[in-house]
DNA sequence: TCTGAATTTGTAACCGATTGCATTAAATAT
DNA sequence: ATATTTAATGCAATCGGTTACAAATTCAGA
């Protein structure tokens, strides 16, 4: 277990009778070393085993080469396709990942961004936790120059570059659909709605409500966080409502899930009864009866973006900020649990 | 967006004319710096917003404070709450984590092996890939002396600390709970024999089959992947069995919803026809119809105690070259899936 | 053969924190 | 007053790679 000697760029230049300097250029490719030099070096770097030391090279180049991450949470399929693509493209472009997550909390993302701060990540990538108020906690990187891209939860009015799929068209879309299928009083399940994505989702509902002429009314709208008790909560609440709604959009799957099992527990039929429309298409989707109709939000393209953005611009070959919003696709997918009508 | 001048403790030194061995002895509180020193130190430190250069401290120091996972997936929530224990107490403990998946590739982990070794990375945490057959590329590791402890897929022959669940024992459980419903003829699905988890739950599948006079027969062990596709084969081919089996324990929660799935589109009854055991305690469980028997895989806890006993060896609290196996409880839940008897 | 340009390699100063080994100052003992 | 501890601080080398600039070598052209 005695550990071995760490070779260095100067053991390479000692044994090959040449300086530290022409290893290291040697080992980057620069181009005006020999080609025959470059090998001789790259092979005796292989023989010994050489590996770089990022530290002093880091530490010379007041660079990381590493993104910070910042979620809400890890649980979801959302999310960890999000940071799949994220990986996919940072990977590629030789940069390292550190992920930081709030467990849904404005203090221990703020603990977050200070800790990111201190590794001086050379960019950030962030969704805002749940009771996040204000983008203070970003301003330290603000001030270094260091770019911070937003994805999925974000403050749409802030400055600073985003990617975010259209909610309120999703909402519009999810209502729209539910309207079609012949629903008259529509619920509408969500949460927080200082956060964008539900805000907007909620102003689709409503806009959708209106443009078919139906009523709106903050009573058939039902805010709690999307936990399991939440949604047992939200689901007796629906049950409790008279005129009792015959279609919900919830904008969430897993949320939506629960929701059906304890509407069905008590005698209801989906979607005879009360159609339900979803929100993510996560795999739950197709696993709950009858299947969930949904949202499909793309996270993989959405982290692939974010994360090309970020490289572009840490590479100099664009600058978000220029871009400010970035909008991706989405689709409404319709599954078993709103279809009443046989086309 | 003018970069601000990055501060160094040979600022603060100057500022307080003392020298940067004492501004960096101070910030470490090292006991040999005068308390009002110290305090005066820390004042302008902070006033001035530095914030210490990891990399010239690595570089220093010759440790990384950094811990790599290695695991083979990232999505499944027995996967995600191992991370979320990991990440907890190396939090605490103040080390980073690099987190590579191999997306079950062999191939892939060695990949990213080599590169975990290259960021020196001062341990290594690690669940094998679905079809790596040999640990040479942990030889690395070992050479250098750097921890590697295994969790989960492991080679349990093999030397080298790890921490599992004891899965002969759970199999055995989950199929008596079975036989002890009632089922006469219960078939297994399960995944490559290779990774130690599956041996070795197909083992106490085994051992209770022939405790309880009942005949074991390779025809009804299904081996296939665990995707949705998989899935849907292993549910068809038990459809085709004759005499069809009245019970199934399945390795995996998703692969088991998703075969309930199929046997109740072919009519069957879950459990009156065939009753139902899982693997893991995902939430999917509880979101399936009828809510799914499984075995409890406590995520967390195995991360926890993981990293506990990374850290302790990597602090010189403990060595993990005397410790082996480390093996953690599991337990047999019992939902609808498989109840058949009223107690 | 000589000169200027092109190619290749070397020198040495960083980057910022750490730490073994002094050194100095203050406190205590003789 | 002098010798001996004890406490507090400083000196300077070190970690390993990078890079501006200088130097050496080679080559083409006159």
């Amino acid at each position: 277990m005695r550990r071995e000697k760490e070779i260095t760029i100067y053991d390479i230049a000692k044994q090959l009778d040449l300086s530290a300097a022409t290893v290291s250029r040697a080992l980057k490719d620069h181009p005006s070393i020999n080609k025959h030099t470059k090998k001789k070096i790259a092979e005796l770097a292989a023989r010994l085993g050489y590996r770089s030391n990022t530290f002093a090279s880091n530490l010379r180049k007041q660079k990381t080469n590493t993104i910070g991450v910042m979620v809400h949470e890890l649980r979801s399929q959302f999310m960890t396709s999000v940071l799949a693509g994220i990986e996919k493209v940072t990977t590629e472009a030789n940069y390292d990942l550190i992920i930081a997550h709030s467990s849904e909390s404005a203090a221990k993302e703020t603990a977050n961004a200070v800790n990111l701060f201190h590794k001086r990540v050379d960019g950030v990538i962030a969704s805002l936790a749940f009771d996040t108020a204000n983008l203070d906690h970003f301003a330290p990187f603000e001030k270094k120059g260091i770019p911070v891209i937003f994805f999925d939860r974000v403050f749409e009015d802030a400055d600073g570059a985003k990617v975010i799929i259209h909610n309120r068209k999703a909402g519009y879309e999810a209502t729209s659909h539910l309207i079609e299928q012949g629903c008259k009083r529509i619920a509408h399940i969500t949460a927080n709605l200082q956060r964008n994505v539900y805000a907007e989702r909620l102003k689709g509902y409503q806009q959708a409500l209106t443009e078919h002429g139906l009523k709106f009314s903050e009573k058939q709208v039902i805010v709690d966080d999307l936990s399991e008790e939440a949604s047992i909560r939200s689901a007796r609440k629906i049950l409790g409502m008279r005129p009792r709604p015959d279609g919900i959009f919830i904008t969430n799957d897993f949320c939506a899930a629960v929701c059906i099992q304890v509407l069905k527990e008590a005698g209801i039929r989906i979607p005879e009864d009360i159609a339900i429309v979803g929100f993510n298409n996560d795999a739950i989707c197709k696993i709950i009866e009858p299947k969930l109709s949904t949202i499909n939000y793309p996270g993989i393209e959405i982290g692939e973006i974010v994360a090309r953005n970020m490289i572009n611009h840490l590479q100099g070959h664009s600058d978000i900020n220029l871009t400010n919003t970035i909008i991706i696709k989405s689709e409404l997918i319709v599954r078993a649990s709103s279809l009443r009508k046989k086309k």
